[in-house]
DNA sequence: TTCATCATGTAACACGTTACATGATTCG
DNA sequence: CGAATCATGTAACGTGTTACATGATGAA
C-alpha cells in the first residue's frame, strides 16, 4: 500500500455516531473535522462505494421532496469492528509536519538575511489568528464541563491544538527578540 | 496545479549550497533534511530532469573509477532567482498537521474509554524518544555559538522542533493526570 | 569474491486536488 | 424565477510510496 487510507476510518468514525449521506460527510470535513483533516466530495463518494463493496457500510435511499435521492449510509457490525481495531492498534509513526515556512527557514543562512524578520512577522500574525480562532471554537463547542465530558476526545484535541499554536506564537516571539539588531 | 511541488525548491536550496548528485540529494533526505521532509530517489531523479529542462539547474558528468558515471548538478542563475522568490514570497497556508493519533483521539467519546490511557502512554513514549533524539542532534550539529550563527535557519528549526516535542510530551502528561480515575 | 554501498533510472499504484458535469430543492 | 444550497458523481492531473531493474565500486 502507498499510505494507509485514513479517510476510510474517518468516514467509519463519523458513521459510527450517526448515519450520514455523502453530502453530510463532505460538510463535516468543511466544519468540525476540517480543523485537522481535509477531504473533498470527489474523494468521499468513491470511498463510500469501496467501503460498501467491502461490507463495512450499507446505504438506504431516501426521497427528499419529489424525486431527489439521498443515500443515507450506516456502519455495519464489521465496519464498527474495523474502526475499533484501527483505534486500538498502535500509532507508532509520528508524521513529520510538512510546514512550508519551516522549510523556507532551513535555507536562511544568517540572522542578517533581510527576508528573515518579515517572514517571522507574517507567521506570527497567521498563527496568532489561528490561535484566536481555536480559542473561540473551544468556547462555542465546549461551553460547559458536561459538554467536554460528552465528547472527550474532541475536547482534548482542540485543547491540544490551542496549546500547539500558543507554543508556535511564543517561539516566533522569542525568535524575533533573539535576532541581533542590524548595526 | 494539485499541490505546490515543494520538492523542487528543496532541491534548489540544497544545490544552492553545493553541487550534488541525485544520490547525494537522496542521502540528504535520509539525514539532516529527513527530520522535516522526506523524498525517495524515485521522486528526485525525475524532478532533477524537469528542473534541468526548465533551465534551473545543469549537470556535468564525472567518472568515478573506471566507468561509473555521476551527474553532478549545479544551480543556474535563474534557478537561484526562483529559489529566492519562493523564500521571499508569503507563506499564508498553515498546513493542518495530519497526526494519526490526534485523529484517533477524536473518536474517543469518554474519558472512561479503556483505549484512552494506553494510547496516551504510547504517544508519550514516542514523543519523549523523539525529543531526546532532537536534543542530541542539536548538541552534535550545533555545539558552538559560531556553528549556530553559520546555519541560523537550520538552528532555528531544530530549536523549534525541540520546543514542539517538549510541548507535546507535556500536554500528554497533563492529559494523563487529568483523566478521572476509574472507580 | 562477496557484500555493502554507490549510482541511476522506470513502473505501478495510492492518495489528494481541481475541474468538469448534472440535476433538485428551498427560500426570498 | 433566480440564486444559494442540496446532492451525487467522474475525469484529469499532480504528488508520493513501494517495487522493479540494472550495474559499478571499494573494502574485507
Amino acid at each position: 500500500m502507498a499510505q494507509k487510507n485514513k479517510l476510510q476510518f474517518i468516514i467509519l468514525g463519523l458513521l459510527n455516531q450517526h448515519p450520514l449521506t455523502g453530502y453530510d460527510l463532505t460538510k463535516a470535513f468543511d466544519n468540525e473535522i476540517g480543523e485537522f483533516w481535509q477531504a473533498q466530495h470527489s474523494q468521499i463518494y468513491p470511498q463510500l462505494k469501496r467501503l460498501e463493496d467491502q461490507g463495512y457500510i450499507t446505504h438506504e435511499v431516501t426521497i427528499s421532496g419529489a424525486k431527489l435521492e439521498k443515500k443515507l449510509y450506516h456502519i455495519t457490525a464489521t465496519g464498527a469492528q474495523l474502526l475499533h481495531t484501527w483505534i486500538s492498534d498502535g500509532t507508532p509513526d509520528l508524521t513529520a509536519t510538512k510546514d512550508e515556512f519551516i522549510l523556507k527557514l532551513y535555507f536562511i543562512r544568517t540572522s542578517r538575511d533581510p527576508r528573515l524578520v518579515p517572514m517571522l512577522h507574517e507567521q506570527r500574525r497567521l498563527h496568532t489568528d489561528k490561535l484566536t480562532h481555536l480559542q473561540a471554537r473551544l468556547k462555542t463547542v465546549f461551553p460547559t464541563k458536561a459538554s467536554q465530558a460528552e465528547n472527550y476526545g474532541h475536547y482534548l484535541i482542540l485543547q491540544h491544538a490551542i496549546g500547539r499554536e500558543a507554543y508556535y506564537v511564543n517561539w516566533l516571539q522569542q525568535t524575533l527578540i533573539a535576532i541581533p539588531k542590524a548595526r
